[in-house]
DNA sequence: CTTGAAAAGAACTGCCT
DNA sequence: AGGCAGTTCTTTTCAAG
């Protein structure tokens, strides 16, 4: 397991939110130089504790103004079924996450839309025609903030 | 509303699972040249379709071994009690993300632990004192697959 | 850990088809 | 819209304190 000293953490909440960042940039934030910075950087990323930096997309601004979460319970879940049930999922374009819960749901699904029209073509045409699909229930998003997490 | 072309989409994608590359090696995947691939994204940021380039942790590695989405519903819900409940949220280390929904649930969080010991620990004194909390219902993640969308 | 410097590469600009 | 050539800046690596 690896373990950050309170440098580290601080290196790291700065790149989580903004990893376009020089090692220049986040070491003069942090009070270190450019090398030391880009070292601890290297030390980081080559440890694994750092994935590789992603460009999320602003979808309302792309017309996909409608985000919904959706809960799944599959009628049936042998392990084949599962296999079905997450090939079927993962062809569906406007699926953004696919996760495989415990719990009072089996799968929980991120899903967007142009508009709420729109979703409903895909929960009627798409989701509901999953194999194996059980009860479906759906949260529609509001407004979403991350925070650093425990780091 | 921002359109994309069919090789924005194909960029997109690209630099959607990895934002570390540069914009040369993007272009040779697309078989355009450095500059050419260099102002598409800089129109597509211009546009304010990309957002800024984020890095996830590895939290597994760092010895976050669970994460439990939970669904809340709220017992009282005015204005001033929304907003309460919020400031005490995002004040919980733990919490990773805060989702306003609509639906079954008033609130959606995504929270990491090291174990199933410390979530409890994380439900019962922070979860549970949040202002204003009804219902809580909870999953653990088994596996997550992130998909392009529908873009 | 630091500074300084050199080499490599990426970002950006202008001009051309 | 795209390509080519050139300039500028940053990143990356090394040496030395």
């Amino acid at each position: 397991m690896i373990e950050l000293d309170e440098t580290d953490r601080r290196l790291v909440r700065a790149v989580m939110t903004d990893a376009g960042q020089s090692a220049g940039a986040l070491g003069r934030a942090l009070g270190l130089s450019q090398p030391a910075t880009w070292r601890r950087l290297k030390r980081l990323r080559d440890a694994g504790a750092l994935r590789a930096p992603r460009l999320d997309l602003d979808h309302a601004a792309l017309g996909f103004g409608v985000t919904v979460f959706l809960g799944l319970k599959l009628a049936t879940k042998g392990r084949v079924s599962l296999e079905d049930f997450e090939r079927a999922v993962t062809a569906i374009p406007e699926v953004q996450t696919v996760e495989h819960v415990l719990g009072l749901y089996d799968y929980r699904l991120r899903v967007v839309a142009r508009d709420i029209a729109d979703f409903e073509r895909v929960l009627r045409r798409r989701i509901m025609t999953l194999p194996g699909v059980g009860n479906v229930e759906a949260n529609v998003l509001l407004s979403e903030e991350r925070r650093p997490g425990p780091i």
